[in-house]
Order: structure tokens, then C-alpha cells, then sequence
RNA sequence: GGAGAGGUGUCCGAGUGGUUUAAGGAGGCGGUCUUGAAAACCGUUGACGUGCGAGCGUCCGUGGGUUCGAAUCCCACCUUCUCCGCCA
């Protein structure tokens, strides 16, 4: 969330912020409801003060008279908080609602547009394959080779689940190992997590785990849900903690299933892999100092490349546009794989995806660092290492073979074991 | 899952209704002393909200309740430890 004072200062550009981000959250609502909760809140300490000097009155020997006449005193003041008490909790509550609909602001650079294809194009890498036959996409390859198997799934848990399957595995494995392998090189601290994560948790880092808009799944009867991103349970770690500076920065990468609903989505985009409700990946995650987060953004960005850059497969990277971002990014860039299967002839699929949440999640989370002027919150920012799912269609696609063979990109081989999934043995 | 015992500030730990404005100790920081360090001694040391400020309010696992007044009494929940059961 962002900071009320921030707000209240700065409304004429909070409020565009919002519009350009395709949003409806109400500022004026969330400044209105703060000073009306904010004057309550006075009118009740004062009121605590009269109680709390009232009580103090009697600590010591009265005669029953005086006693009477202060626990008289004392009983019309506890009905009174009580009463102011009551319709604070309702106005905070409105309040709070307000306050968190409203989405971080944007880096000035960002360019301001309205869905996907408003992103800036930043750069380019690697060469397009052409292929002299006609390429299949990762589902087709997938099933002729028995890697993946979405009708017994679909029987077993749903549509959307898959059974990766052979060589598969150990292609995934050999992956995770790559991808852990460069991290803990340069210096990330490596984390398993948890695959559940409490509601508030969630809801601290910019998920709602509630209502039809929900991409998460919740635990019934649980107050927990199951995480749509390590970001959640990487981002809860240090809840309320308060850093010594020279603790910062820290460099974390998680590995979990992420878990989404994907109500909805259907479709030639969505085919196979590329939209599933369970998969795995490998997510980097940065706590640090306000002024280091735009180069750790970039470092972020880097070290996705370097990672994707290894498996010799043609990229793109994009500036995520304002109506694009997510509430709680103010500068999002995302890694563009070339997939020949997707539409007619090939298309770029979002594989990575980095964003600087500056204190947009730390300031509900309750992540500080000691100043010298007081507790600052902490920059949060999160990035993709490698989404197994989306990392096997790129493979598949863009190493398939005439004979219908897969090939291993070169620095994964001593992972997998094995050059070649399929063809000639 | 059953039985029992706990959860207090950075840490340890005292505190069972009003001299607790949370004792005491450790650690941290500052100082005295010292060539320097240690020791000793003195001082200081939480978070949040609000206010220009002095200040005021809130926070003793969480949420309710009792009371003029709650760290302290009651209820529920969470969690840790010990033992038993079950289990990869």
C-alpha cells in the first residue's frame, strides 16, 4: 500500500496513476476516510487519558464516598470508548479497504498504455530458428514422445494439470539444477518454501485470495491459501522485521509449485503448458535499500537473461506498460521467448517476469531498516529465475527436430545426461 | 490426535488486579579510567499512531470478555516444548 500522507500530498498524480493504470480505486475516498477515522482516534485517546487518570486516582486509601463518586466517574467514561470504539473499528475498516485499492505508482519511464501490446520492445537476442519442415508445437511433440500427459490429467485432477513424463523429469531437474547453480554463484541465499501461505500473507504482497477475481486458491476452513509464486512466501519471510543496515541487501531464490486458478482462461494462448494451474519455478527475490532498487531491478533483469541466455533460445525484452502492471509494481520488465508452435508460425510468450515493488509491500508487510532519522521500509523486488512449464515449451519447440528428436541445449547436457530426447539412439 | 507445561522488550528473565511510569541481568551504544585493550564504574538503549511541540494514546502470542482499573482474572484460537499415539 501506499503511504496516506504520500496521498494526501501528492493526490493530483496518485490519481492519474490510477486512471492509467486502467484502475477505480477512489483517493479522495481513502484521504477522506483517514481523517475521519484519524479525529476519532483523538477524540478516544483523550478520553483513554481521562480514564487512565481517573483509575490512577484510586490506587491509593479512599474513604467510600470518594471511591463512589470516581467509579461513577469511571463507568461514564468506559461507555463512551466503548461507543467511539465501536464505530472506529468500522470507519478503519473502510479506511483500510480504500487504501489498498489504490496500486503503487509508476517509474516515470514506463510507458503508459492500456494492455500488452502498449509495451516497449527494449531489445532483441538470438536468432529466430527456420525450420525446412513444418514445426510442431510442445504439445504435439510432448505426446509423440510420451514427455507430457494432459488427457490422464485432465481425468485425474482437471483441465489445465499435466503428467510430465521420461526424459521430461529429468529435463525439468537438470533445469532447477542450472538455474540454482548460476544463483547460488552469485550469491543468492537458496530457499525451499512452503507451498501454502496464510491469507494475509498473500494479501500483504498484492494477492487477494478472495473473490471470482482471485487467481490463488484458498484452503477451505484454513485462513490459508496455496501460493501462486514463491514471491509470497520469499516476501513473508521477514515480516515486521526491522533491518540493521548493514544486513541489507538480501538475495534470495525460491523454489516452489505455484498454484493458479486461471478461471477463464482458454484458448489458442493458454494451450498446453503454457497456461497451467500447477507448475514449478525457480524465483529471485531482493530486499534492499530505496536507493539501490532501480539497479537491482537491472540486475534482476541481467541475471534473467544470463539464466535464459544459456539455454540458446531467442528472446525479447519488454517494458511492461502502466495498464499492464500489477498493483503492487512500479517498474515491471518481462523475458519473451520465441515459441514456434504458438499461433501460425511462431510468437513471443512471456517466460520471466521482474518487478521493483519498491515499499508498496514492505510498508503493509512491515519490513524496516534502522536510520539515523527512524525506520525507513525496505525496496522489495521479484523476478523470475525459471517457470519450469514455460522454460520445456520453449525447449520442445525450439530445439524439435525432422525426425521428431529433441535436442538439449548445449549447457544443460551435464545436467540431463543426456543430449537428445527421442529420434536416433 | 491425547496428556502436561510454556509464550513478557534485541536476548535471558521477574511480575497472579491499583506504589510496574514492565524489576533485574546480558548484549548494543556513549563516557570515565588506560599507551591500547580487558575489567570496573557512570549514563543510555523498543515499536506504532497522533500533535509544531511539551505531551498523549496503543502494544506483555492473537482475538474476545469481566472490571472504575488487566501483563495479571475468564473464554476461544494460534504457537513452542515434553511424553504418548500415528506416520514419510
Amino acid at each position: 500500500m501506499l503511504d496516506i500522507k504520500f496521498i494526501r500530498e501528492n493526490l493530483d498524480l496518485v490519481k492519474e496513476n490510477i486512471k492509467n493504470r486502467n484502475m477505480t480505486a477512489n483517493a479522495d475516498l481513502a484521504v477522506f476516510l483517514y481523517d475521519e477515522k484519524n479525529s476519532l482516534q483523538q477524540e478516544i485517546d483523550s478520553l483513554r487519558q481521562k480514564r487512565n487518570a481517573n483509575a490512577a486516582l484510586m490506587k491509593g486509601k479512599l474513604s467510600p464516598e470518594e471511591r463512589a463518586v470516581l467509579i461513577e466517574e469511571g463507568k461514564n467514561l468506559k461507555e463512551k470508548i466503548a461507543e467511539l470504539e465501536k464505530l472506529f473499528a468500522e470507519k478503519e475498516a473502510a479506511y483500510s479497504t480504500a487504501i489498498l485499492e489504490i496500486p503503487n505508482m509508476a517509474h516515470p519511464e514506463v510507458p503508459v498504455g492500456k494492455e500488452d501490446k502498449d509495451n516497449t520492445e527494449i531489445k532483441r537476442v538470438g536468432k529466430i530458428p527456420s525450420f525446412n519442415f513444418k514445426p510442431k508445437d510442445h504439445v504435439e511433440l510432448g505426446e509423440a514422445l510420451d514427455l507430457i500427459d494432459f488427457e490422464t490429467a485432465a481425468k485425474v485432477s482437471g483441465p489445465k494439470f499435466y503428467y510430465l513424463k521420461n526424459d521430461a523429469v529429468f529435463l525439468e531437474f537438470a533445469l532447477i539444477r542450472y538455474t540454482l547453480d548460476i544463483l547460488r554463484k552469485k550469491g543468492f541465499t537458496l530457499i525451499e518454501t512452503p507451498d501454502i501461505a496464510k491469507e494475509e500473507v498473500a494479501a500483504g504482497i498484492g494477492f487477494n485470495p478472495r473473490g471470482d477475481e482471485s487467481n490463488i486458491y484458498t484452503v477451505e476452513g484454513t485462513g490459508t491459501c496455496l501460493i501462486g509464486t514463491a514471491e509470497i512466501t520469499l516476501g513473508g519471510y521477514y515480516a515486521d522485521k526491522i533491518f540493521d543496515k548493514s544486513n541489507l541487501p538480501i538475495k534470495m531464490a525460491g523454489i516452489s509449485h505455484c498454484f493458479r486458478r486461471e478461471a477463464g482462461a482458454a484458448g489458442k494462448h493458454s494451450r498446453g503448458l503454457y497456461r497451467v494451474h500447477q507448475f514449478t519455478k525457480v524465483e529471485m527475490f531482493v530486499y534492499c535499500l530505496p536507493e539501490e532498487s532501480d539497479s537491482f531491478h537491472k540486475y534482476l533483469l541481467e541475471t534473467e537473461e544470463e539464466i535464459f541466455r544459456g539455454l540458446d533460445i531467442p528472446y525479447r525484452v519488454v517494458d511492461t506498460c502502466s495498464g499492464d502492471l500489477g498493483a503492487s509494481a512500479y517498474r515491471k520488465f518481462d523475458i519473451e521467448a520465441w515459441m514456434p508452435g504458438r499461433e501460425n508460425g511462431g510468437d513471443w510468450g512471456e517466460v520471466t517476469s521482474t518487478s521493483n515493488c519498491t515499499d508498496f509491500q514492505s510498508r503493509r508487510l512491515g519490513i524496516r531498516y534502522k536510520t539515523d532519522n527512524g525506520n525507513k521500509f525496505v525496496h522489495m523486488l521479484n523476478g523470475t529465475a525459471m517457470a519450469l512449464s514455460r522454460a520445456l515449451v520453449c525447449i520442445f519447440e525450439n530445439f524439435q527436430q525432422e525426425d521428431g528428436s529433441i535436442l538439449i541445449p548445449r549447457k544443460l547436457i551435464p545436467y540431463t545426461g543426456f543430449d537428445r530426447i527421442g529420434g536416433k539412439v
